[in-house]
DNA sequence: TGCTGAACCC
């Protein structure tokens, strides 16, 4: 029982209830090895690894190789639990690829990907998702090239060294998400379309995040038709594969072709339901495509339709698309409404629809939030220059560039 | 017992 609610975050509490009392009653059975790993699993959002632990070395589990790998992951994922973590992983008598990578996943997962790449390099021996655990580690702190750059040596050493289709350690489904992300993200459409042969050759092609990875690459890149040919041949449409579908079309300018998949999303109500990604990007192609009316439709519909509370995100869409329409009077009505601070995204899609119609005096109002939200950027303080310079204001321009 | 995708300004 505690196996299975230990299994879906949703039911973690359940688990660790159960636990517990598991341990109040003696005339339950002791807790033995096999139980703690999904007890650990359970602790995630908790943060009660430590009060399992203790039970752990009470119980005489504390040297069971599994017990330990399934401690250093439970505190890895602990937030600023990762001086625990290296010291449960110090203390292991033997370590095998699987304490390993979840290690080098904990640094990842706080953004020290040089730690992380310090303990794959002490490695004896590397499998798969060792190479995964550190491409996904790059890739999901915004090192793509270093993502990229490890995706290739793992292709040449499984490639270079044996005959194609026998060797070890080639790529499967979660290296070319990862990679695929990169491509992405870098605009590296040559080595996109290789991974997608490599994927179609393989024959893996089935999984849908492999497929959402593609849609994701070839929309990034431009490739809008083959984004579009992959979404349509995927079987399985989940939310994430409407979501890059409808980001592709935004990013590029194809506002109507986003927003008609939206509809067609909404068509598919028994299957999926919009969250608040996807309303971030059909905000987004509406500021592309100068649908301020829509944008607020849509905006709205996100609240009272599917009761979506409004994010930063939103509100930096919203913002972007009413100044770039150069209706300020709106924009600053947005700003003043916004449940939280408005952040450097929100003053410089502002100060980008200053820009844009000549709205000094509103671009040296906004320019000053943004030095006094960053006053080490020194871009900000040389936008703020310039607006002083087509103000006409010498003194002023000679303060900002001062504190350059 | 380990590794997976999408998101606001320029």
């Amino acid at each position: 029982m505690i196996t299975a609610y230990a299994s879906h975050p949703t039911t973690h509490p359940s688990a660790l209830e159960l636990f517990r009392h598991m341990l109040r009653f003696p005339t339950t059975p002791r807790p033995n090895h096999f139980i703690f790993p999904h007890v650990l699993k359970s602790c995630y959002e908790s943060r009660s690894t430590g009060l399992v632990h203790a039970q752990i070395i009470k119980s005489g589990f504390e040297q069971y190789p599994v017990v330990q790998t399934a401690l250093v992951d439970s505190y890895s994922r602990v937030l600023g639990g990762l001086r625990c973590t290296r010291m449960v992983f110090d203390e292991l008598f033997e370590r095998n690829v699987v304490c390993f990578i979840t290690m080098v996943s904990g640094y990842a997962r706080v953004g020290d990907v040089d730690n992380a790449l310090r303990l794959f390099n002490e490695m004896e021996e590397r499998d798969v998702p060792c190479w995964n655990a550190l491409i996904a580690g790059c890739t999901q702190n915004g090192l793509f090239n270093q993502g990229i750059e490890l995706f290739r040596r793992m292709v040449g050493v499984a490639f270079d060294r044996e005959g194609e289709g026998q060797c070890k350690n080639k790529p499967n489904q979660v290296t070319v998400v990862c990679a695929l992300s990169a491509c992405g993200h870098t605009g590296m459409l040559q080595l996109g379309r290789w991974i997608h042969g490599y994927i179609y050759k393989s024959g893996f092609m089935l999984n849908s995040f492999v497929s959402n990875a593609l849609v994701d690459m070839y929309g990034k890149c431009g490739r809008l038709g083959q984004a579009r040919k992959v979404f349509e041949i995927n079987p399985e449409k989940g939310l994430t594969s409407w979501n890059s579908m409808i980001n592709s079309l935004a990013l590029h300018r194809r506002s109507d072709g986003s927003i008609a998949i939206f509809e067609e999303m909404v068509e598919h109500a028994s299957s999926v339901r919009p969250d608040e990604v996807t309303f971030i990007g059909l905000l987004n192609a509406c500021t592309h495509g100068g649908l301020v009316d829509q944008g607020y439709y849509y905006f709205e519909m996100m609240i009272r339709e599917y009761g979506i509370e409004p994010q930063i995100e939103h509100y930096g869409c919203l913002i972007d698309l009413l100044g770039r329409a150069g209706r300020f009077d709106e924009a600053i009505e947005v700003v003043k409404g916004m449940s939280m601070e408005p952040d450097e995204v929100v003053w410089g899609s502002l100060l980008n629809g200053c820009k844009v119609h000549g709205r000094n005096d509103l671009a040296e109002f906004t320019a000053k939030k943004l030095v006094e939200f960053d006053p080490h950027n020194g871009g900000y303080g040389i936008m703020l220059a310039n607006i002083y310079g087509e103000l006409g204001k010498w003194d002023e321009v000679f303060e900002a560039e001062k504190d350059l």
